[in-house]
DNA sequence: ATCCAGGTGATCA
DNA sequence: TGATCACATGGA
């Protein structure tokens, strides 16, 4: 992997094991915009970044070669080697190839925190399309605005102390739903400090995820996707609809098991590697459509 | 019209 | 512990 800079863009060549079409509609953000000419745009913290790609070649613009090497490598996971993490999986099971072929050029995100366990409170018993206009809602109503890029204007995600300043009604307004009584009690909590999100990473994953389950409206599935997506914890394995119906598929001959069985066996089975599997699989069972007409 | 969407919390046995 | 239900909202 190498990374320079050009007139237009910071460029990263040999980037190997990530396809950004892969990485974007894999659910694990929202907030990343497919633009016309086949890049995408998202705000990040406070600063609005594109990214295109062509072949093995990454175009990063509207950033600079420092924060590339600071911070970008680091948020799109290209300081892990995809190829290893591959072999061990098949190594564990074999007949899994198709499905991590299928998804080749996934990756796992390290993506913020608190803004990361919102979308995924949002995300319960909800279609992504909808997250994804919640948080488009949020987004450009609470957070601040930080410029325009190609013809769009780009907004942070609404702090905790925004969030908790929300009346119930405002939050509906913005279609949260009947979860806008877990944005506010949530925010309330981060606000005050009186879970320390941001230094749960360091914690053992399981005071991690205890911790997390704290929140209101963050139940097992919330807590084991922000562990994962925020915080580099591996060993846990989430289950939502998708990943049942998969696993029940490839691993229990399709006899309907219990969700917590399910995450037990696969987090037995893969440990560490347990996350990675999830996305794969997750990839694979939504974009086909598994178990479902 | 009815069901479902990257589930959670409350309630009851 | 384990099963059942309500919960906003909008697309299919």
């Amino acid at each position: 992997m190498r990374i320079h800079e050009n007139s237009s863009a910071v460029v990263i060549e040999n980037a190997k094991d990530f396809d950004i079409h892969h990485i974007f509609s894999s659910g694990q953000s929202v907030r990343w915009k497919k633009q016309k000419d086949n890049s995408y745009t998202c705000v990040v913290k406070d600063k609005i970044i594109n990214v295109s790609q062509i072949d093995d070649t990454l175009y990063l613009k509207n950033t600079n070669l420092g924060d590339v090497k600071n911070f970008w490598v680091h948020y799109f996971g290209l300081d892990i080697n995809y190829s290893i993490i591959k072999k061990e999986i098949l190594n564990i099971s074999p007949n899994l190839s198709h499905i991590i072929d299928f998804g080749s050029g996934l990756r796992i995100l390290n993506q913020d925190e608190w803004e990361t366990l919102i979308n995924l409170i949002l995300s319960a018993n909800n279609s992504m399309q909808m997250l994804e206009k919640v948080v488009d809602n949020l987004c450009s109503r609470y957070g601040d605005y930080i410029g325009e890029y190609e013809g769009e204007k780009y907004y942070s995600f609404p702090t905790p102390d925004k969030l908790s300043s929300l009346s119930l009604d405002e939050l509906r307004e913005c279609k949260v739903g009947f979860r806008d009584k877990y944005i506010k009690s949530t925010s309330r909590v981060i606000c005050n400090n009186d879970i320390d999100l941001y230094n749960l990473n360091k914690l053992d994953t399981k005071s991690c995820l205890d911790n997390l389950r704290e929140l209101s409206g963050v139940g097992e599935k919330v807590a084991d996707c922000v562990a994962m997506l925020s915080m580099k914890k591996y060993d846990v394995f989430a289950v939502d609809v998708w990943i049942k119906r998969i696993m029940e598929d490839i691993y229990f001959n399709n006899e309907s098991n219990s969700v917590k069985k399910i995450r037990l066996f696969a987090v037995d089975k893969f440990g560490d590697l347990s996350s990675f599997v999830q996305q794969y699989l997750f990839f694979f069972a939504r974009q086909n459509k598994v178990g479902k007409s």
